[in-house]
DNA sequence: AATGGGGCTAACAATTTTGTTAGTCATTGT
DNA sequence: ACAATGACTAACAAAATTGTTAGCCCCATT
């Protein structure tokens, strides 16, 4: 549980209020989220399919990363009729969806870099320097 | 100092062989980051300019992350010519310029949702806007 | 009767991140 | 003589996140 008089709280609500950049940030940003969202907008969207895409992962993490990803409305949870056990899905959103590309711009961003391409400071981005 | 054998860091270290995703969401998503990346691409790029900026943060801390974008080139760190104390600007690199506008693609996607827009589960994903 | 899904939860421990305190340095203005 | 400025750093403390352990439930199959 957080601490509502903490400066660490404190220093995030003062950035979710400046910019909801930063409110998006902290929801795409725990362990395994944007990893989930991403498998779940491939199809493995059930429990035991995440599991297997991310054999490293506990049962018990799983479930929590899950559960805030839900409670940023980024998906839902769906039981599946007439199963046995009962099994469940996860379902992006709207807003789910609305993130993948977002998602995808950022890994791009990673690999091109990550491939060598030259890092340098643009003589003039905006001329003002 | 991480601990190289804590499950902890193995995760990590996974996901980031898994897809650049991560390590990009893991680049931008400390305390005051992208706020920072943001205002030094407004041209508030010097270390007063940014305390400024953000009143809470103290200078210990401001310097720790800047310290580490500029260990991942997303800035680099340049002394100003004949000046007393010597002053400090902070320049974004092409890497640092890239990010600029996924990370405004994040604060509109954050907006538009905060703004009201309904959350709904898609009937079929594919035809998601 | 025991095992194996499938999908969890509570309580706790380990690790990491964030924030605090108390300095430094070299010069200029009062 | 002394405070102020700009830009830090080391050591430590607080808080938050992540991971571990040990369980639960319900039904089907071996």
């Amino acid at each position: 549980m957080r601490k509502k008089q903490s400066s660490n709280y404190i220093n995030e609500q003062f950035l979710f209020e400046t910019c909801e950049r930063n409110s998006a940030i902290s929801i795409v940003s725990g362990r395994w989220k944007s990893q989930i969202i991403y498998y779940i907008s491939q199809g493995h969207n059930r429990f035991h399919l995440l599991k297997q895409q991310l054999p490293a992962i506990s049962e018990t993490v799983l479930a929590r990363q899950l559960k805030e990803l839900e409670a940023h409305a980024i998906l839902v949870k769906r039981e599946i009729a007439d199963t046995v056990p009962t099994g469940v899905k996860y379902l992006l959103t709207n807003k789910g969806w609305d993130l993948v590309p977002i998602l995808d711009s950022l890994c791009n961003w990673g690999k091109v870099y990550a491939d060598g391409k030259e890092i340098f400071v643009p003589a003039d981005p905006k001329l003002v320097q």
